[in-house]
DNA sequence: TTTATTATTGAAAATCATTTCCAATAAGGG
DNA sequence: CCCTTATTGGAAATGATTTTCAATAATAAA
């Protein structure tokens, strides 16, 4: 991990969320493709303020239309928000089911697939949605590097 | 679920955690003890907020005591926060090693042990800990009653 | 018991995170 | 190129949490 690129193709999901915005009837804007294009280049899970920051580098992207984004975003399943350490970060994530590696010193966090949870017995209890997550480092923080 | 009694005795609990509250040379103040009381006799997850809110019903704590308290608890191993549908709650947890059934609706969270997770090749990521929550409606919920 | 020490409390203020407002802007269809 | 309307950003509002500090009270020691 320490911050590798995406499992899928960063164009490829590019152009994934672009067309559902379109399909929503939501309009990819400058904005919007500045704060994807920096989700896209690592696997870190940010905080609203550190993309924010992050995005200020080349575009001007405002503080609030980066929460707009990331809500927006989580709620058509392109992201998701972790809880670390006390803190909400998101990530974007493929639309498909896996479960996260999360690394509590860099933030970057891996998918991996196949559980088993579905086949837990919890008796009368109607389950709609699992998670899984395992907190450590990772390989790259392990050698190191403080960030 | 729909709130019933912790797995673990309440008093029993109660004097664990009034132990460690004196190993660590903390005090077991009036208001400590009637934040436990109402954490102790449901498997809820609470808002501070909302603890805060029951406990007027009969002893008078502060709403900073309230989080001050969440917090020790937390840190000391015996609570635990969860994340639900954006807001972050609070529950006594038993500190042994288990995992959640959250309830969404009444916010309720049972607890299950047997997993293995600890199977899991991670490759080379070092593992320090790991959650799974299964979400969706316990028994009582699904019977009707709104809260 | 009584006393001394010091952790804890609570109310107010400060801080930090997030959302709402609204006028100006710009995406994208026609 | 124009029009419609979703989106933007800055400021203000709101909400959550933490800090401050003087008063209080829980325990240990006498």
């Amino acid at each position: 991990m320490g911050l590798t690129k995406l499992a899928s193709p960063k164009e490829e999901l590019m152009e994934e969320i672009r067309a559902r915005f379109h399909e929503l009837g939501q309009r990819f804007t400058r904005e919007r493709e500045a704060l994807l294009g920096v989700l896209l280049m690592s696997s870190k899970a940010w905080t609203p303020q550190e993309l924010y920051d992050q995005t200020q580098a080349d575009e001007n992207v405002g503080l609030t239309t980066t929460y707009r984004t990331l809500e927006t975003l989580t709620r058509i399943g392109f992201a998701q928000v972790f809880l670390i350490e006390g803190e909400l970060r998101y990530r974007l994530c493929a639309p498909t089911h896996h479960h996260h590696l999360v690394c509590t010193t860099c933030k970057g966090i891996d998918e991996f697939r196949g559980c088993d949870l579905d086949l837990l017995d919890v008796g009368s209890f109607q389950a709609t949605s699992h998670r899984i997550e395992i907190f450590g480092i990772c390989k790259n923080c392990q050698t190191g590097a403080t960030s």
